[in-house]
DNA sequence: GGCCTTCACAAGTAAATACTTGTGAAAGGA
DNA sequence: TCCTTTCACAAGTATTTACTTGTGAAGGCC
């Protein structure tokens, strides 16, 4: 059996894959996390890059904060988002469940990309 | 820029993005998805593994079919449904740009598990 | 102290979602 | 032909979602 992350009862953490594809399943969420994918950025600098509220941001990044994709670090009066990428376990479980086959091709595709890194994995 | 699976205009596929992600983020719709991974089944065997009304998997087999990720094949006053893998294109497109490591890590899962495998891929 | 800035909490609203019951179309068997 | 099976369409409802405006707490600067 594959991922199991959470600590929760029942099955496959379903409740985790859930808030995390519905965090996902946002085109707004989606450009947060390209926003700070790399780059830790405040709330205040997020916000600036759509034409929403501030607020209305505030409340997404509460979504992908909860389904665990958000780190947030306090400095003074801001708060400071950092993509956390472990928490798309259950959609890489759910991709080997459902698409062995594409692993074998991402395999190919990350070889052609990434000649011959070795063990770059952080954390 | 990866992917661009679609001939839309805008961006690299959101509309497919947000429609298989939602489709993907219900238990229910999960489960329809696991019943039928290898096998053809009609809808009304897929309804008896749930305690939901027939009309209500009807529903979900709809939302999953809009998003692709479900075939249709009628066969007298029967229809039966199949997985379309293809569909999860955008998934791994955005595993792809959002957590390339885990890529890394997936192939050398793969290669544990399927030893020397060539070439697999099948559609 | 007062006054900014930064940001989340609260409440309200329109639209979407996940169901329900009721029904009828499509195909096959008597 | 009528009758049954299989299944989606229609309409109604409760809950959730994606926003809005209003507000107040937390911290830094004068």
């Amino acid at each position: 059996m594959s991922g199991s992350a959470g600590g929760g009862p029942g099955t496959t953490g379903t409740a985790d894959t859930d808030a995390v594809l519905r965090a996902l399943a946002d085109p707004h969420r989606r450009d947060i996390i390209r926003l700070i994918h790399d780059t830790e950025l405040p709330a205040g600098q997020i916000a600036q890059h759509f034409t929403l509220t501030q607020q209305a941001v505030s409340q997404h990044i509460t979504v992908l904060k909860k389904a665990g994709l958000l780190g947030e670090r306090r400095e003074g009066t801001r708060r400071l988002y950092r993509f956390h990428s472990d928490a798309l376990m259950p959609v890489r479980d759910l991709l080997e469940e459902f698409w062995p086959d594409a692993l074998q091709r991402l395999k190919r595709a990350v070889e052609r990309d990434h000649p011959k890194k070795k063990g770059a994995t952080r954390q």
